[in-house]
DNA sequence: TGAATTTACTATGCATGCATAATATAATTT
DNA sequence: AAATTATATTATGCATGCATAGTAAATTCA
């Protein structure tokens, strides 16, 4: 058996854990990356849209999807922004608040079962490997197409 | 700073990886995931469409519209499996040969990226880590809703 | 053997990422 | 201040995963 490459693993590791949140979250009648956002939103005070993308990892363009579904979902509402007036200003309502608990817990409890699993040790290579991985592909030193013919 | 989770280190290693090999693909007109499928079939001879999901690590279900898309493209050609009435056997056209090369060096490319930037031992461990990662789910021992309230 | 079940797809809809384009407002430059 | 540039957001379309439902063929069972 050919050995695995890296991005297989990630990929594997990855795609089972979305598959795991989604089933959580669908108990809830929630989804993985509307939690995400639930968790990364301030509970109290309005948490403005541009600290949102960066700190969840993802574009603008893609949160602005999530965060229309979560508000016709009557997670949370969008506010002007009297401070800037091309910005939002997230606020959760009270059922953004509960499924905002939720969302914590299935992480947490994932992340727990994790390091139930894994030592510390390993898992802090784990963390220093991805770590690697994402300053390689950012730093753009891999040019890959360039060295194939 | 708070301390990242495993999943946020896991969804933005791969969610970098993705948008690499799609930058890679696209300069051919190809994507990620028809790379995969690329590198997953057989250079000669017909390839059951049973044996590529599970390669992959794909439901049969997303298979089957990428390699639709795989044969608009003259990637592919899927001829009925005359051992098997329902399935399908896959054939790389020549178009497709080509792109199946070009394919796997963008995979090797990237593993021999991280193997110069990561110890042989911790890209050990992070395999190990994954792995368990991956059995912890699928195990199913994780009743994370169980838990909670 | 005929009926019931399983298997191998395909089609479709949703979730969720990106990219591009459009719009409105802010910030900067001249 | 007017013009230019940058930023924040939305709308859309594509890519790619899953789930569900439907169809045809194979397999199993009674």
């Amino acid at each position: 058996m050919k050995e695995k490459t890296i991005d297989y693993l990630l990929r594997s590791a990855w795609l089972g854990v979305t598959k795991m949140y989604n089933e959580e979250a669908g108990k809830k009648g929630s989804t993985m990356a509307t939690g995400f956002a639930l968790i990364s939103i301030e509970p109290e005070g309005g948490t403005p849209s541009t600290s949102l993308g960066p700190r969840m990892g993802i574009e603008a363009t893609s949160l602005s999807r999530t965060l229309k579904t979560m508000e016709e979902k009557g997670l949370i509402i969008r506010k002007p922004n009297p401070l800037d007036g091309r910005g939002v200003l997230i606020h959760l309502t009270p059922f953004g608040k509960e499924m905002r608990e939720y969302s914590k817990q299935v992480v947490i409890r994932f992340d727990e079962a994790v390091k139930e699993t894994v030592s510390e040790e390993d898992l802090d290579t784990f963390k220093k490997v991805t770590n690697s991985i994402l300053e390689l592909i950012n730093s753009k030193k891999i040019y890959i197409s360039d060295k194939i013919s």
